[in-house]
DNA sequence: GCATCTATGTATAAGCG
DNA sequence: TCGCTTATACATAGATG
């Protein structure tokens, strides 16, 4: 759209690159604002320039889009299935024989330190924290998810998708 | 951009609204498309509809984007550093006379529960899990992600922008 | 709902400051 | 790196099947 139609490949001239990039993103942008006032639908966009810089636009805004995605990922969110699934991580399938016998629940529970986190970050949101320490908590949050994330990418990937698509079939793309 | 000039505010009929919806969407994702094959950036687009459908679209791919704009979230992801924010997080700031008394040290830290939370997430991804039992993890840290994010909006807003522009000062917008 | 058509408003390529 | 201009390609409103 412009005097000359251009071919959509990658542009090699740097100059040209960082206008067209410039321009169109912020095309981009102008279209979701569009979309987002028009339909009332909630849009983020990130984008990572071919420097790597990153860009974020969202309605309302970029972080709660991607909040609101986050929270939905998770296949099995309600607090009925949390101890279950927990459980399910830890092998302690069998829940009968711990719930004849609270005491040798209790000492098997001391014995899995693991178990302890499930616990930990259902007090934690609960109390009052201060900021800059759910800030703190974030970071390590991420941190974690994002080494989960690595390792499911280094694990077979066509093991991945076929998860992945029992995961995500409810998802519209293009 | 057609026939008539329309005004850019929620359209009312929602026939009309679905048909606008699907197109300016599929026209977006078009732009998006664009933008990446001419410059080598990486986008993704998330939207939820006005019936709270989510829809994803990305180059390479929606997640990829997404996890690469979390990982780099976190504002301090060193090993190095992990440890002291840590402590940070649990008032522990006074790190001189911890190492000045070792035992001490360890007794305080036997009495820090939380504190095994460090170590039980290191220790995690560094085992060789399997898939289903990885992402039976990654749902729960989607469900903490979620609470804490939840924390955080619940807080003074005022005070949770200035943190984020702390954060993400580097991040353009539009 | 989705594809197609056509007229028309918009985005933008190239150029200049 | 911006902003502005202009000619032109493209996206899309409305209509139809």
């Amino acid at each position: 759209m412009g005097r000359v139609k251009i071919e959509i490949k990658k542009i090699t001239n740097k100059n040209y690159l960082k206008a067209t990039y410039s321009k169109r993103r912020k095309g981009l942008c102008g279209k979701a604002t569009d979309l987002s006032r028009l339909t009332g639908c909630q849009i983020a966009i990130i984008v990572f320039s071919p420097g790597s810089r990153l860009f974020l636009f969202g309605h309302p805004s970029a972080e709660t889009v991607i909040d609101r995605f986050l929270a939905q990922q998770a296949p099995c969110t309600d607090n009925d299935h949390e101890d279950e699934s927990f459980e399910s991580i830890h092998g302690v399938d069998d829940r009968e024989d711990l719930e004849n016998n609270q005491e040798e629940y209790k000492q098997e529970e001391d014995e899995m330190k693991d178990a302890k986190v499930n616990f930990w970050w259902d007090e934690l949101v609960g109390e009052q924290l201060e900021l800059h320490e759910l800030i703190q908590y974030k970071t390590l949050l991420n941190k974690l998810r994002e080494n989960v994330a690595r390792k499911l990418q280094d694990m077979n990937r066509r093991e991945l998708c076929t998860i992945d698509f029992f995961w995500k079939e409810h998802i519209h793309r293009c």
